[in-house]
DNA sequence: TGATTAATCTACTATTTCTATAGATTTTAT
DNA sequence: ATAAAATCTATAGAAATAGTAGATTAATCA
């Protein structure tokens, strides 16, 4: 399970993009909107800041900005920088990588290779969705939902 | 990343399949044999009993046999046995299914259209993969990794 | 240059989850 | 009866997660 933290970041980078990106946005009012705790959102931002992903501007007219495109911004990316490794043991883990405890032969371990199969299928998606994409797909199911009107309806 | 939990339970049905499955084991043993701290181990036993993976007999000569064979016993089964969902979000979680809590619209969120098409890729690989598997690809794999005999050489 | 605004920094606190244990009880075999 | 082994009840300690308070620094604008 992604920690609130994860689902905060993602939360706030959509708002970011949602809004265009380039205009500072006030923390008080991206915690407003999506509902996060202020104070936790500093934290967060200023991670995301500090990895190159947002960038930030002080004092009055100030705010949070995108620093990468939405198409350079990886699902994948962030969740690793607010939740560690994805991958289920961190023997498996490129990023994070630790030797599982009390393995006796990484090499020869038959749950190390299935989570490994699975980590591939992971970062498959993970790091191929990019934000633009998350937002691309909010507007064709809003639309696929949306109510029909006339000129859509069969014809 | 999975819980110690899960990694012991995985650890000890491996060792009891890789014995036979079929004359009981006792706890003591499973638990020296794996590392495993024999007090958390009962509990974790006892929960794959009640689960109907394992079964158990009292008393002396009693001890801890498998239930189901090895090529029934899931993986995913077992780690959503001991760690609950293994989605990313519960939004999209069928055994343990609970909406995020300040999701304005589930049916058009974008992220969980991510989420959920990496369900589906895990789910795949952890719903089919068996505990016979796994000890298939131990064998396998240490077969691979041992050192080369003249008869295996080349020929 | 002084007031105001907004991010940044330092240092916590609370809550929950994970990991593990102690000791008594029940069941079974001999 | 006795011993062996799982089972049950009830905690306890450690670690991770979530969240907060208050002071500081930087930028703008009047």
């Amino acid at each position: 399970m992604l920690s609130k933290k994860a689902k905060y970041a993602l939360k706030a980078l959509e708002y970011i993009a949602g809004k265009g990106g380039d205009e500072p946005l006030l923390i008080a009012e991206i915690a407003r909107e999506q509902h996060i705790p202020r104070k936790f959102l500093e934290v967060i931002l200023l991670e995301l800041k500090k990895d190159g992903v947002l960038r930030s501007k002080m004092g009055k007219n100030g705010g949070y900005m995108l620093q990468l495109t939405t198409e350079e911004i990886k699902l994948g990316h962030i969740i690793r920088l607010m939740d560690g490794a994805i991958a289920l043991v961190p023997c498996v883990s490129f990023k994070y990588y630790t030797p599982c405890e009390e393995c006796i032969d990484e090499a020869t371990c038959g749950l190390r290779n299935v989570m490994a199969e699975l980590r591939e299928a992971t970062n498959k998606i993970l790091d191929n969705v990019t934000l633009a994409e998350v937002l691309r797909r909010e507007k064709k199911l809003s639309k696929g939902t949306r109510k029909k009107t006339n000129s859509s309806k069969l014809q």
